[in-house]
DNA sequence: TGGCCTAGGTTGACATTGTCAACCTGAAAG
DNA sequence: CTTTCAGGTTGACAATGTCAACCTAGGCCA
């Protein structure tokens, strides 16, 4: 590993120990052995690293994905379990989900970024778009439904992480809930 | 108005003209015409002061929920009426509305924030409930109902506010998100 | 009435942090 | 050789959250 990609690994590594905050120049620099400054001859900015942190993730939930639409059998199982995945996603790094889908810090803006998140969400939707062909969902544009499906399992995801998801079990309900959806969604005409 | 209340005015102001990273104390105690360490009598921390503005936000929701169901007749076109209104906070109020539903320095933490948060989440279930009654939605646990819709809404608000909710025409597209979902469900036995 | 307490405010100081600027160095390129 | 420059380093700075100490006016009590 070079050292830009060794800060990359340092900075998810404190994402992971005590979120955004935790991600401190310095500490990132004395986590790989450099000084506080090293980091600015890979990156522009603490944004630009916490960006490149979002990248990688974005590469490897997209594999992920690649790899449960061409192994799993099943359409709907592959939409279960894809949804499965963020979810564990989610719940294993809670910091580095939040950067992925909620930081403001790093929205929008181009960029290899930009290209990594629209690939992941690209094998999502074809993913929906698998079950949708196999008639395991209403034959909506397939776009909306993928963006309205991932959108819930997002919504459901963050009003856990806030606490707002009280009623009862806990983190089992965000994965009842996707159920429920799909198999609302299922039952549509 | 007394001064912890111009305060939390003030970070309401700074929130939506520059976003959270806008809400410095200092700024906040100039704006209201005091010294920077005047917050401190009275709140303990600037989470905490973000907390109030949080709280009195979730107020105002309630309120305004509380209305549409009150004054609103048809069941259905009252859970669209309190979908908009939530659309239409986090479209002028980006950076009051994360602090809402997005933001770890508010999240979970007792006292009067939880309470404002839980009454006026229990209105909008109320107006759930209202459609579930009247027919027009699925008879599903009202709470799961509820919990599920809300988190679509948010969920297709946060994809748009990130930006990757890029298919056509922008914001549109969270209403006719909804649309489509209560179309959805609408349809589901 | 006169003294005390305290809520609400002030000033000053400090450590942390992102960022800029200037300097250094070793190896590749000519 | 010399030159260039990618990838480091050190030092400084301003902004910011927070702590501590001090000030002060108005209400309360003996």
């Amino acid at each position: 590993m070079n050292t830009a990609e060794r800060l990359v690994a340092a900075a998810a590594e404190l994402l992971d120990e005590g979120g955004e905050a935790a991600v401190t120049l310095r500490g990132v620099g004395a986590a790989t052995g450099v000084s506080h400054n090293a980091p600015y001859k890979h990156f522009a900015s603490r944004d630009d690293l916490l960006a490149a942190v979002a990248t990688t993730d974005f590469r490897a939930l997209a594999e992920a994905w690649q790899r449960i639409r061409t192994s799993e059998k099943e359409p709907n199982q592959r939409l279960l379990g894809a949804l499965d995945t963020v979810i564990r996603f989610s719940q294993d790094h809670p910091a580095r989900y939040r950067l992925l889908f909620n930081s403001p810090a790093i929205a929008v803006r181009g960029g290899p970024l930009t290209t990594a998140a629209d690939e992941a969400l690209g094998v999502f939707a074809a993913i929906v778009e698998d079950s949708q062909a196999a008639g395991a969902l209403p034959a909506a544009s397939s776009d909306n439904l993928a963006i309205l499906i991932f959108a819930t399992a997002h919504g459901l995801i963050d009003a856990d992480a806030s606490g707002r998801l009280r009623s009862k079990t806990g983190w089992a309900e965000v994965g009842t809930g996707l159920q429920i959806l799909v198999r609302l969604l299922s039952n549509s005409r």
